[in-house]
DNA sequence: AATATAGTTGAACAATAATTCAACTGTCCA
DNA sequence: TGGACAGTTGAATTATTGTTCAACTATATT
């Protein structure tokens, strides 16, 4: 069996409780799932973007207004917000030449309202 | 003043809309709870760490176990629980030689349920 | 038309984080 | 006591990710 070899080579021990591997095993979502899962979670593991995020749950800004708050360059804020835009976090209009970025539902909120609980539980 | 010649040195352009960087500057809370949030859900954001703290909310298991399911060295899966540990995430018992390891609390289970219904709305 | 500004983009670079590797500790068992 | 095994650790390596840089588009202003 293939998936049998395969382990054999990459996994350095042996199997104590077979039962319990077995029933895990059959328990977990797919891959695929629990990979989207971690990558969702990779939008919000940066502290510049959630910097970005949170300045927009207060206003509308365009990436001026965003690298002057954050003290940091067009580019690199312009490079984060694609990465939000792309995960549907975020939207933009575009005003002459200036582009007013803000959050595209409440789903940010609700997040973060969520992480803030867990958070200050620590204090 | 100090602040504003860092921002002079850093970014590259000016503020267009100086009351709503003012208005929203003064509504960000501390740098450190944005950077704590974002190590919050750095915890998260790896596929490996996901796997295991799915697995541990199916079952207790050992080093081995996690291995053995996961197909990787115990060397990687311990390096991972280690952090999951010191962000106690998880917490472990010793019977012999072997260490079982469990989630601390339901923390993880109240995340992940939250992260499983975003995810599951894209589809 | 020429110039300045807002923003974007891709490649290079730097920083961070995960995995591998080898050596190690501690416990079990012969 | 000595070997085998579960697990840990730190350093080296590799992979990933964020920032910088330079060139570019597009719009506005003179």
């Amino acid at each position: 069996m293939e998936l049998y070899n395969d382990e054999l080579d990459r996994c350095d021990c042996n199997t104590i409780h077979e039962e319990v591997v077995e029933k895990v095993r059959s328990d977990m979502p797919d891959d695929d799932l629990l990979i989207d899962m971690a990558d969702t979670f990779k939008l919000f593991c940066d502290s510049t973007r959630v910097k970005i995020l949170y300045a927009l749950m207060k206003a509308e800004m365009c990436v001026c207004d965003i690298s002057v708050l954050l003290n940091m360059t067009k580019s690199s804020v312009s490079h984060q917000l694609r990465i939000l835009k792309s995960a549907n976090l975020v939207k933009n209009r575009k005003v002459g030449r200036v582009v007013y970025y803000s959050l595209a539902d409440e789903h940010v909120s609700t997040i973060f309202n969520q992480c803030m609980i867990h958070v200050e539980e620590k204090y």
